[in-house]
DNA sequence: CGTCTATTTGAATGTACTCAAAAGCGGTGG
DNA sequence: CCACCGCTTTTGAGTACATTCAAATAGACG
């Protein structure tokens, strides 16, 4: 049911007794969202943790003058959240909205701590989570300094195949950092 | 002594006892690296995590036509490694050396595996750490997508002064993402 | 079917790069 | 202690990559 993703998605690297999975559980919050919809505005306040049971969701910096800059995208299985906004209880730096209808489960920071507190074990998890997260950005920091648009292009498609298939090429251009219109003109090239 | 500020770095986040703190200390290795001593080669694996006592490091790859790309500077009081390689055994992606020299702590990963186990204190404070170190990197890049180079320059000399002390332009110019050249005639508007 | 947005195309522009060379600066050895 | 050497920084000219703006085409959705 419901909870089945979640919970095999921490199995990867903890092992919860059934009253550890129940307890957390019990603090999980099921949302649907609209395509289209917002999960989270830019500049409010970020009082949950995501996980996406299934749809895709976009996380999106917004500049004064309007510019966008994709922050990330997730898919099911993945977790997702402004992580600056909702660990320092700060106005977000982003906005999340639905690419498509999704379905999520939603966790509170006060009821994360409770988690922490009670299951240790949950920090080791979060720890191994932030830890890939971290991994991930430092990597997509070192292509975009050392790679020119076009191969950044190339082994994003190689790397997210299944976000390819549901999210825009505008979109994918300003995860990249270029405009649409310079995708496009590298795309032909292929 | 030479354990003090990491322990107080650890202090800021977890309240360890003194048996823990001792423990945690014996798994320690006093380094000294003079100026321009490479403490990790790219492509070597990476043994050890680090945590600096004074100095300057500085973490870069290397491309295949030779050009540098900084993903971070290290001075006193801040942890280093390369983590993808390091947590993952794999051939290190990035190349770590001394812009002057340096004292470190060494830490590996068997130890660091041995006190998660015995002190689930670390867990907590290592998901603390990484979950900056994923906040840091995540603000990079929204800063590298969404601003121009001269106000990216503008936000690292305000945002790191005491790096900006200790290393030079064209090391800046490669963590910024553009020549050392373009980095002259954006500090000449200035 | 009509509207809205995404995508493509092309022309003009600008930002940042390459290459070359001069100037500055720090370290080293005679 | 000073002269030289190597590297960093600056400067400038020419170039390339990527952007902006405008408009046409294509797709998605009600």
């Amino acid at each position: 049911m419901q909870y089945d993703l979640i919970l095999s998605n921490i199995g990867k690297y903890v092992k919860l007794t059934e009253a550890e999975a129940s307890f957390f559980t019990s603090k999980l919050q099921l949302k649907e969202v609209g395509k289209k919809a917002y999960v989270l505005q830019q500049n409010e306040r970020c009082r949950h943790l995501y996980f996406l049971n299934s749809g895709t969701l976009r996380a999106f910096h917004l500049t004064a003058r309007g510019k966008e800059s994709t922050v990330m995208f997730a898919i099911a299985d993945w977790w997702i959240t402004d992580m600056y906004a909702f660990t320092n209880d700060q106005p977000s730096v982003m906005n999340i909205k639905a690419v498509e209808d999704s379905q999520l489960m939603c966790l509170s920071y006060p009821d994360l701590e409770l988690i922490w507190e009670k299951i240790p074990k949950f920090e080791k998890f979060f720890r191994i989570l932030m830890q890939k997260a971290y991994v991930r950005e430092q990597l997509r920091s070192i292509q975009n300094l050392s790679l020119p648009a076009t191969e950044r292009y190339d082994r994003f498609v190689s790397k997210y195949p299944a976000i390819v298939k549901k999210v825009t090429k505008k979109q994918i251009a300003s995860y990249l950092g270029v405009t649409p219109e310079f995708l496009s003109t590298i795309r032909k090239e292929r």
